[in-house]
DNA sequence: TATAACTGATACTATATTGGTATCAATTAA
DNA sequence: TTAATTGATACCAATATAGTATCAGTTATA
């Protein structure tokens, strides 16, 4: 008797983890340009995944580089306006229920059409409630739950 | 400049889905077992594909079997009862937002934990947004937008 | 002007998940 | 007796996820 579960469906991926937590150190040193390299130190990003996903996010128009001695990234949009659906879209491909949803052909089966309608409206819910939550938003919680700085040094909770 | 964008973040994988479908189809026919073979053919579903998905809903003890000639499956639990939460969470495992969430250890993130507030926050939304919709509802909704029968004659729609 | 600190681009790898197939034993109605 | 059926499980292929490695080009600065 072998179980076929999984072991949890997962809505943010590393990538999309990583992004956001990047986005922060960004925003919170806007106007200067800080390495990948100091990003990935102080926030336990493997260096070249993180390098990756900030190239992704220079083509999506949300950070800026500069390359050589004293480069690194720099935000570009306002955090405000970055929301983690943007980034969900960005690196995991936007929020989809079943496969049937976006081909347009022939289905086959009309109890998943009935299924389909409601999990639209599902969909519409997680995408909104998602779009409340911006980098900027979290920034400023961030800062309210830790006055002092965006720190390096570990901290226990839960 | 290759993207790292991936097809798409699906919510209902093929597990989920066809277990929704096979348990309509035992649900418009309570009291009399219903083979694995005819619902595969009906609703277009894998055959030993569906076969493990049923196999699994037994040990839920969400439907019935009978072996042998004029076996097959049959609904036992109210499908009024079973949400679409109950079958992501046997088929997809417990709805989570990030590797962080149920590791009760050191976080030497703080950003994360910022994010996790916010997550958990849409996670209880997402799921009781999918605790509304059962096997009944859909049934019915089911039989409303076709008042006929639970056909297999394919339609096309959008 | 040489060099070290950087980004740009991209190829590669390992593992897990997803979706699906195959096989064989046991049961049971006809 | 046998064909239709479930129980149990092993296996496979494709894709997604997570991470590493490499090399070329840029630039501040010693």
């Amino acid at each position: 008797m072998v179980s076929i579960k999984q072991a949890a469906m997962k809505v943010l991926t590393k990538n999309t983890d990583y992004a956001i937590r990047a986005l922060l150190a960004l925003a919170s040193k806007t106007g200067s340009y800080v390495s990948a390299k100091s990003i990935a130190t102080e926030h336990d990003i493997p260096y070249q995944f993180l390098r990756r996903l900030l190239q992704e996010m220079i083509r999506h128009n949300l950070i800026v580089s500069k390359e050589g001695v004293q480069g690194g990234f720099m935000m570009q949009k306002d955090p405000d306006e970055i929301t983690v659906t943007e980034l969900i879209e960005i690196f995991q491909g936007k929020v989809q229920v079943s496969e049937c949803m976006f081909r347009k052909q022939i289905c086959g089966n009309r109890a998943r059409c009935v299924l389909r309608h409601e999990i639209m409206r599902i969909e519409q819910v997680v995408q909104s409630e998602f779009e409340k939550v911006t980098i900027g938003k979290l920034l400023r919680d961030l800062e309210a739950a830790n006055p002092v700085k965006l720190s390096s040094t570990p901290i226990t909770h839960n």
